[in-house]
This record gives structure tokens, C-alpha cells and sequence, in this order.
DNA sequence: AACTATTTATAAGA
DNA sequence: TTCTTATAAATAGTT
């Protein structure tokens, strides 16, 4: 141990990184901060959040709790609260998804937590991927086709006991109306 | 170290704040670091952002860059030939998703993980809301059938064997310029 | 992708 | 509510 590892400052200019290459990993650690925090304000509070950013070449990416739709339809529909449950196909589609997914929430913690004592490596759980893309198909041939499959395709994961994801959702009541909108930030906006 | 003068610790539980004082607090000191983190981003690297919160009473809060309404509009009509190569809204957002689903896998995992660590019960979380939520809302008849029948084979599934689902997809190709934007998530390993 | 030196965010208090 | 402060967490610059 001959010299200390790293005598290294920063600085942190509010200003735009002119690097490329040091904005796409400024852009990619915050933007994993900013899902962590949402996440954490969602347990912490049980708060609905929803954040969706555009990288600087346009690529979309977005955190929501319960989902992206759900927080983008309420906000929208924030005048007609009663309508946040019924809506369309689709919707419920999505909506099934996360709901799915919820269910196993508690199961995939006995997982990982099982396979985890025995030292079993959470990277190995997440190697296994799906290559396919079922999401491919046109969105007015979903619906129940869509969803055989994705059942098959679990009870087939479900075999091998890999992989995880967490998807969790609050349950939201839609019968109250938000009726004030608060902004304490100037660049907040709220209709 | 007899009598320090600040007895104050701190340990951040990722559960849910029991006190309702102290989560209002927790709310709106927690929602100013998103925003604060959200318009760093934009500065940093002038990226669009939007973040929209629903207390946990209902009411609506956002920020976003350069306007809530024109990052719900980018959502809605990417069709906008610059953007990526998103062609129908459907299929973009459900491609945001399985995207952003991906990118959430580990962080769950790690915050599971975290949590078993310090002896947290997740199942607590869990079993908080599980067993009624929006999904008992009447949705689409005609899908509704299909959807319930999923779910209860779903929960019946969960009863009799540990399962798990993986999905992993990159699924956003796009066409326009953007070199390759690889997550900087461990299993996010999709070519 | 990992690793630290530092900067930031924040839980408790006041 | 705003400020203070000890500590936890996020992350810029490197390896």
C-alpha cells in the first residue's frame, strides 16, 4: 500500500456536462437515484409516482407506482375521479400485469431470500432473461392471447425458479377528488 | 462517549411511516429532494423531466421540465419522427415498460435484500395491501371474465409452488442517433 | 462494473 | 415552517 488509492476532487457545476460520454453516465447513475427515490417516497408514504424523462437523444424512460398509465390517467382524469377503474382494454390489460405481478411479490421475497441462504447469488436469478417479445405483436390481437402466453411463459420460468420482479401497487380508492392543486416549486405545473 | 449532544440517529426503514406527522414531513422533505434531483438532471444533462406525486391523501403534485402537459404530450404523441423509434403509442408504452421493468428488477431485488437484512418483514408490506384493491373495480366486461380467471390461477399458482417471472427485454430499438444506451444495471444484459 | 472521497440528502431536533 | 446538525445515501472521478 504504497500510496493512497485516489486523491480525487469534485465539484459538482450545476452546469450541462459538455463530455458526452461523462453525460451518458451522469444521465444513467441519476436517473437510477431519481427511481430510488420515487421508489423509496412509494414505500415510505405509500405515495402514487410517476416520473418519466427523456434522455438527451429522446429516448423515453419512466418510473411509475402503481404504473405509468395509471399515474398519466389520473392525472388527466383528475376531474372525473370515478373513472380511474373502468376504462379500456388495454388498460385492464395493463392493470392485470401489475396485479400479476403483486402476486408474487411476497413469493419471489421467500425466493430470494431462500435462495440467498443458501448462497445462491441473485445474479444468477437475473442471468435468465426472455429473449421474446409477446409485447411485439400489435396491440389489438393482446388482450387474452397475450395472456396465455405470458402465463405459460411463468409457469415455465416457474420451473427453473429464476428471476424476479417486483411490481407493487397501492390499490387506489377512486372516489375522492383531489380538488387543489399545490405547487411549491416554480417549475412545478399543475393545471 | 458519555453524552454526546446529539442522540440522533437515523436508519432509514423502508417501510412505511407510521406516524402520520412524521410521514407528512417525510412527504414533502422527500418530494422537494425528487424535484430538486429532477431539475438537476435537466440541468445536468438536458434531459426533459417530469415527476408527478400523489400524496398519500390524493392530492397531486408535479414538476417537470419544460411542462407537465408537454411531457404527458410527449408521452402520448411520440409519433414525433425525432423521437425514438416509437411508431404507435400502444406499443411504445408498453415497450417503456417492459423496459423500465427491467431496470427496476435490481434495485427491487437489492432493496429486498436489504430489507431481509436488517430482519425487515417485507411480507408485511405485502400483506398490507394484498387482498382487495382497484382490480375489484369493475372494469371492461368483456375482458373482465379473462382477467379475473388470471388472477385467481395466479393466486392458486402462488399457493402451491414458489414461482418467479422474468422478463427481460430491451425492446426499444431506435432510429436515430443514440449510441447504444446500455443500462448501467447488472442484469440488464440485453444485447 | 467496482471503488472511495466527497458532496448531498435528510431524520431528528429546535 | 425553516434552520441546524449528525449521519446516511448518492455520486463524480477513477480503476
Amino acid at each position: 500500500m504504497a500510496g493512497r488509492r485516489t486523491p480525487r476532487r469534485r465539484r459538482v457545476e450545476m452546469k450541462q456536462v459538455e463530455n458526452e460520454e461523462d453525460k451518458l453516465i451522469t444521465f444513467s447513475k441519476r436517473r437510477s437515484g431519481i427511481y430510488k427515490k420515487a421508489s423509496e417516497l412509494v414505500t415510505l408514504c405509500g405515495s402514487e409516482v410517476g416520473v418519466a424523462i427523456f434522455s438527451p437523444s429522446g429516448k423515453p424512460y419512466s418510473f411509475a407506482h402503481p404504473s405509468i398509465d395509471s399515474i398519466a390517467t389520473r392525472f388527466r382524469n383528475r376531474n372525473h375521479p370515478q373513472n380511474v377503474g373502468a376504462n379500456n382494454l388495454v388498460e385492464s390489460y395493463r392493470r392485470l400485469r401489475i396485479d400479476e405481478l403483486n402476486q408474487q411479490h411476497d413469493e419471489l421475497v421467500d425466493q430470494i431470500n431462500d435462495d440467498k441462504a443458501r448462497g445462491k447469488t441473485l445474479k444468477q436469478m437475473t442471468e435468465e432473461r426472455d429473449g421474446e417479445g409477446w409485447w411485439e405483436a400489435p396491440i389489438e390481437e393482446l388482450s387474452l392471447e397475450e395472456l396465455k402466453q405470458m402465463k405459460a411463459r411463468m409457469v415455465e420460468l416457474r420451473r427453473n425458479l429464476q428471476g424476479s420482479i417486483t411490481i407493487r401497487n397501492q390499490g387506489a380508492p377512486s372516489s375522492e377528488g383531489e380538488t387543489s392543486n399545490q405547487r411549491n416549486n416554480p417549475s412545478a405545473t399543475i393545471a
